[in-house]
DNA sequence: CAAGGATGTGTAATGTCATAACATTATTGT
DNA sequence: ACAATAATGTTATGACATTACACATCCTTG
């Protein structure tokens, strides 16, 4: 299991690991050209992978992907994220005070989840100081 | 304050009030042909001031507007939602003890947040039971 | 009233994100 | 070797959103 990653798996993945903040398909694919992408499904392909093996989140606020930073994260069930409007650095994290209580709502409810987003726009300590 | 709605915002808003469940723009547009409406501008034009009102939501995860089922709603500062991915159907709630776990978060690491999703995908009761 | 500003509207063109469909090649298990 | 499975390459298309420009309306203020 958690077999080696293909070669464009390895592609995006490098890309993404050595972005600062989080990248666009369309982005990693021009970032890609030269190693001899052509297509966005190459690209996504690869990226459905790696979000499978919880090597790389989705920002749905974004439309935009980023490399997991958070050591062991799929052994999380749910993981915030704190995203900067002005450098576009990311934070994750996971609170399980949070967890309780959205799955006691969703029990209460007889909502059965699937999956769970979370996401703080914002600025970062860094750019709130920078007025 | 609160002023009346333009005519394309009245368009717009009576669409979202009258749907089972979240539509996108291009949906919107497509039912208000017969009103005049031609432009995907025109319908996000009216969506972004329908959204500053709090009479509507974006729903990140779904790409998708949905009328605010909560009667005031924008007096909360922290929404969460719950959409079934089989019907459709979607309720919003708010939790005073995620909305302070959160802010604990944003706090302790300088963060200053402007606005926050919480997303629920799954299947709700109706739809679970179904088998 | 006239001038200016703010807001709403109409339209075309373009930009951005994502998937369908099909053919081919590589890998794996027996 | 053979079949099954997974990955790849390519083209076209679908789905979501914004830019740019022109015009109309309303309201304010000198
Ligand atoms: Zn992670
Ligand atoms: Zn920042
Ligand atoms: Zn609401
Ligand atoms: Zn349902």
């Amino acid at each position: 299991m958690s077999a080696d990653l293909t070669r464009n798996q390895t592609l995006v993945m490098k890309t993404l690991s050595g972005a600062e903040a989080p990248l666009s398909a369309y982005t990693i694919l021009d970032r890609l050209r030269d190693d001899g992408l052509r297509a966005p499904l190459q690209v996504y392909r690869a990226l459905d992978k790696l979000t499978e093996m919880g090597l790389v989140h989705r920002l749905e606020s974004l439309n935009a992907f980023v490399a997991c930073a958070h050591p062991n994260c799929h052994e999380q069930e749910l993981i915030a994220f704190a995203i900067c409007e002005a450098c576009g650095k990311v934070e994750e994290f996971s609170d399980d005070v949070v967890k309780d209580r959205l799955d006691g709502w969703t029990r209460a409810h007889g909502f059965r989840p699937a999956k769970t987003t979370i996401e703080i726009r914002g600025n970062c300590g860094g750019c709130v100081g920078k007025a």
